[in-house]
DNA sequence: AGTAAACAGGACCCAATTAGTCCCGATTGG
DNA sequence: CCAATCGGGACTAATTGGGTCCTGTTTACT
């Protein structure tokens, strides 16, 4: 199967999470919304303010806010926070690894065609328009805070009620 | 890193290869050619197989060759044929995963965009396009086989020197 | 027929990667 | 000063993927 990494599904989950409603919040906080163990947050959300995704304050009362406007953050971006840049194969240009027969392998060179294909798709699709469809999705309402277990969670985002 | 199976590498590598000279060639043969571990070759091949991508002729003599032009074989379809459908998260509408909260997912739908997206650039490069390249790169001869260790491997197709 | 070459399927193990947890130090507001 | 919160990184557990092997089936050739 490819795939991306289930903490890059977590990743954008809690960035559309916090586009929809602006404002500062702690792992905690994001845990608790999102059904996602906090630990676990709290190591995503180091990723995320490393790649310049997030800001962060410190202190009593602080958290995370989105550093740029949700439409200027793409799938692209959040990939490459979580899981490091895109490179389809190892010896592709942007790969940090080394192709120890580069100087005789014929295939060289030519993902990278397919690479930036890809990375040109994912650059395509913004946290914004997810925001968007997550708006119009119908929310719905529970009564109590609705807990996954973390192994079940994909995708959630927890709706808040309180 | 966001990328593809090792095995996946190897697919294009050895389709390259059986590409640029149409003939019936067996794992054994294969393994030679690209240096890649025999059983893994064997292994690969059946994937392949199995995916419609080779035909497969059985007893003595028999071996592996290119089902369909090289212009018709899409990267997709070798992704698809070693790693299963393309679906970047576990919800996407070609998984065969089940998404266990998709009822109150918000986030559910919206990466078939991004799947579509990304299938529709890796299907518009083909193994054609990638056997021009190979063609084009300037062929080397070497005086012995050369032998490389499979962990080395990452995209070699030896060049033929019989 | 008999034998050897080759594919088909699947069980299995080991290594590598990823997910998740935890701890300790730094920062900041009350 | 104390509590809340981030930052970095070490560590463990779980999952996946790479690779091997075995057993059966098909086919060519003698």
């Amino acid at each position: 199967m490819f795939k991306v990494n289930k903490l890059t599904d977590y990743a954008t989950v809690v960035l559309i999470d916090i586009a929809r409603t602006d404002t500062v919040r702690s792992s905690q906080r994001i845990a608790e919304r999102t059904g996602i163990p906090m630990p676990t947050v709290a190591k995503l959300m180091k990723s995320l303010h490393r790649a310049g995704l997030v800001a962060s304050t410190r202190g009593a009362g602080g958290g995370y806010s989105l550093c740029r406007p949700a439409k200027d953050i793409s799938v692209a971006d959040v990939i490459q926070a979580v899981e490091g840049p895109i490179a389809l194969t190892a010896c592709a240009d942007t790969s940090d690894e080394e192709c120890n027969i580069q100087k005789l392998c014929p295939v060289q060179g030519k993902w990278n065609r397919v690479n930036t294909a890809v990375r040109s798709a994912l650059s395509e699709v913004t946290l914004a328009d997810m925001v968007d469809e997550v708006a119009t999705f119908g929310r719905k309402t529970f009564d109590a805070p609705a807990v996954v277990t973390p192994a079940v969670v994909t995708s959630a985002v927890v709706t808040e009620v309180r």
